[in-house]
DNA sequence: CTATATTATCGTATAACTACGATATACGAC
DNA sequence: GTCGTATATCGTAGTTATACGATAATATAG
């Protein structure tokens, strides 16, 4: 039988399952929090930073790269990376829906909204 | 070699991680929405509005109750599920300090692309 | 031009995910 | 008890993800 079946869901889901997806390793968390605190950030010193070979963290870089997390830039032979604020403000959008949606479904306490804090 | 790294990770990375992946799917975003909506929802609703076999969405479900997103009660043959607050409340907190971060980093755009690098 | 440094891509092995049907389990009705 | 309904679990096939080393591509240094 088929595999997958993602795509019979809407659009809104979809969007949003996709920037979790890029958000379920570890080592994409720590390279999103690294690229923000820096700014800016090669790929040398993630490289570094992190528990994986280069080629794997190349790999993750793509993989954030196709959801537009972040961009990257050729600086020489290096590569440099940066959040991706555009796309940050649309996943935020997406999450307060989300939370929306759970703090409609309920009279118990208070959801924490995600806020949108940025420039 | 080995196959996941993940455990080499910081904690609240490994767990943001976790609750995202646990979102990467849209049929689990749907669930826990209508879960919200509904309140409380029985497996069987699901299943008539996912366009998923029955086993398969129990084994969505299975997924979300693993991170806790959602609890279930047994009531009679049926099965009960509710969202989990406490850790909705955990994850919205962990995307608040993500977001944090992301606002914190510097708010100047880009960097001087110098080309785009191709093959 | 050659050598070195940096990053991307390829090939590949293994693990995990998605999906289903089949089966097991648990309950309510009878 | 048996029958039917509702869920969970098992077995599994195909797909995707994770990870690495090896290699290719590109830029800079010499």
């Amino acid at each position: 039988m088929a595999y997958t079946k993602a795509q019979l869901f809407e659009r809104e889901d979809i969007d949003l399952a996709a920037l979790a997806k890029a958000l379920s390793h570890p080592a994409r968390i720590a390279i999103l929090k690294k690229l923000a605190r820096d700014n800016v950030c090669i790929c040398g010193e993630l490289v570094t930073d992190l528990p994986l070979a280069q080629s794997t963290v190349s790999q993750h870089l793509s993989e954030l790269k196709k959801v537009r997390l972040i961009k990257g830039d050729i600086d020489g032979a290096k590569s440099c990376y940066c959040i991706d604020r555009t796309s940050v403000k649309r996943l935020a959008r997406l999450l307060e829906n989300l939370f929306e949606e759970f703090a409609e479904g309920c009279s118990t306490p208070p959801l924490i909204t995600i806020k949108e804090k940025q420039k």
